[in-house]
DNA sequence: ATTATAAAAGATAAAATTGTCCTTTAATGG
DNA sequence: CCATTAAAGGACAATTTTATCTTTTATAAT
């Protein structure tokens, strides 16, 4: 499993935030309930991202949560770190703490390799590309 | 985390196992010390490998386990299948049942070519071969 | 045969992750 | 001001993963 089921469910109600920018604050027990996710665990999620600035909440009625930022300067990888931090980004593929360039692991250099294609692939595609997808229904973000 | 820590337990084990073919059963509470692990917890791993077919293991005085295949015969993609199953080569990356070719999530083609890279590389990779790295020096396995 | 050895098997425990519930805090509208 | 709304926060529960412990089974050597 490459990401967390706290970042799987994170990465796609950020997606479903993207979609909704410019249309005012959705309520957090809505997005779980178009996306199929658990309520109070989509909520945990949502609370950390938002003290991590990458949602903005406001309480009270017709309150709820936005993309604190345009979508287009969201990256996919800020949103992954947000939730499961560095670890898959940075740490060693067989958890060898002294692995490094100089004293390798003996798939360093091939995992590093795909590595740096999947953090490249994941900087480089912004909330609002993913999201515009999306709108043309091409892509599906809501299990069944 | 790609990798479950048995299956980064797992793969250690098996590589080490690979530089000490030839040279009759080793004790899985040696590989354990060696290789820094919890010794009951390898012991847990290396039996779910023997019943799969990749150890083979030995009671009694004189005992131990070996690699059940030469090592040139076993790619690391089995080691990793064996241990984790087919979620990391096959699952939707956003968790998502019904996503394929036909209804993809948002990041489907794109993990989708960083993930047949993935397994290519650890298809084409058997033990020998990296274990002959690790006898070089080149490589390590034990964390400090 | 008996004893020692080493893995298998199963039960148990600890920790991390996932998921739920309840109370508090902040904001809005009447 | 008051009631209602919605997120925040904290405690709690379930599940999964990681780790440990104990007993059983198989093998070998004496």
């Amino acid at each position: 499993m490459l990401f967390s089921r706290a970042c799987e469910y994170g990465i796609r109600a950020m997606l479903y935030l993207a979609t909704k920018t410019g249309s005012g604050p959705v309520l957090v027990r809505d997005v779980a309930k178009e996306l199929r996710m658990p309520f109070p665990f989509l909520a945990k999620i949502t609370q950390s991202l938002a003290r991590q600035g990458l949602v903005s909440s406001h309480k009270g009625p017709g309150g709820g949560i936005t993309l604190a930022r345009p979508p287009e300067e969201v990256t996919m990888l800020e949103v992954v770190e947000a939730i499961d931090g560095l670890n898959m980004t940075q740490a060693c593929v067989l958890g060898i703490p002294q692995c490094s360039d100089e004293v390798p692991c003996p798939l360093h250099g091939q995992w590093g390799d795909i590595r740096k294609r999947l953090v490249d692939m994941l900087s480089k595609q912004n909330l609002a590309e993913v999201a515009s997808d999306l709108k043309n229904r091409e892509y599906v973000l809501v299990r069944t």
